[in-house]
DNA sequence: TCACAGCGTTTGCAATTGCAAGCAGCGCGA
DNA sequence: TCGCGCTGCTTGCAATTGCAAACGCTGTGA
């Protein structure tokens, strides 16, 4: 375990407090929190609950996420190899939804050949979001409707959104 | 309006423990809390601390981060596309899977509004010719076998196997 | 009918969070 | 020399967390 220290989240929001070259009294003012708390949290002799580490993070306008990472409340990213771990992460699925691409993955999984690991990204040389050689599936995306949600909606061409 | 009450954070868990089918003291002992303690949790009675959260996250198997964006205690700002991130990462699937994957998770995340994934059981009243009752959509996965690979393997019954 | 095991819930209680009030020090203008 | 405002820190104290123990309920086997 590599972590970095865990107490070291008072430093770290003290850190970033003078980086941001406001007092103390102001980041508690602008977190909504009480000065003497602020000062014990950056002196580390107080654990915040989640909410008031949040309302820090909003006063100093970082992200929240990158103080739970430091305080150790986040495994530091996650990195999802698993693409089951990501799928079952993902708040924003249905459980229906979750369960229908586990099993369309888990399918995929066991019927892949699994020897063409060697960086298959130029597997198939794909140039578009679509592929090329056949439509895509709608035929699958509109049965996959019903268990989705409403409102039948048919445009599923992809975006290329990726982050 | 996205994230109408912070107070679900217990519904969602309970939603989750009963989903991955354990009863409320064995999730207790997998995240290390007391069972009286979760039960309030769960019932909106008490506001867990992040720690708590996170053993919780821990002992459900998924995402801290769900959990928290759940608590409101992460703005959901970075929409946690880790999914499309591990379909892409992942070498053992043919382009041609991953393309499908991304799309059915896209057309999902396009189509579901987070949190009602109650609701979304009547949502469609007028049905395919199986009924809501259908745990899984083994149609799908047959259809999908094209896509995949040879090899006709219909054996996908969720084992959710948990590590 | 018991006894046992499991379920979720309720009940006190120690420990902790988080705050209002107050304290000591520093720089500046009168 | 004061006073004023700012810095961060210390001190009680109400409110809350989180837990151990016990409760009521249901199902099962002797």
């Amino acid at each position: 375990m590599a972590l970095p220290k865990v107490g070291s989240i008072g430093e770290y929001i003290r850190d970033q407090r003078q980086q941001a070259k406001i007092s103390l009294r102001q980041l508690a003012e602008a977190a909504g929190v009480s000065n003497p708390y602020l000062s014990q949290i950056e002196r580390g002799l107080r654990k915040p609950s989640a909410e008031i580490l949040n309302q820090i993070a909003k006063g100093l306008r970082i992200s929240s996420q990158a103080l739970y990472v430091q305080a150790g409340l986040i495994e530091d990213r996650e990195p999802p190899s698993d693409v089951i771990t990501a799928i079952r992460a993902d708040p924003l699925l249905s459980e229906r939804q979750r369960q229908v691409l586990i099993d369309i993955y888990e399918s995929f999984r066991k019927e892949a050949p699994a020897g063409d690991e060697q960086t298959s990204q130029h597997a198939h040389p794909q140039r578009g979001p679509e592929t090329d050689d056949e439509p895509l599936p709608e035929e699958f995306l509109a049965a996959l409707e019903p268990y989705a949600a409403p409102s039948g909606n048919g445009n599923v061409t992809q975006e290329t959104k990726e982050g």
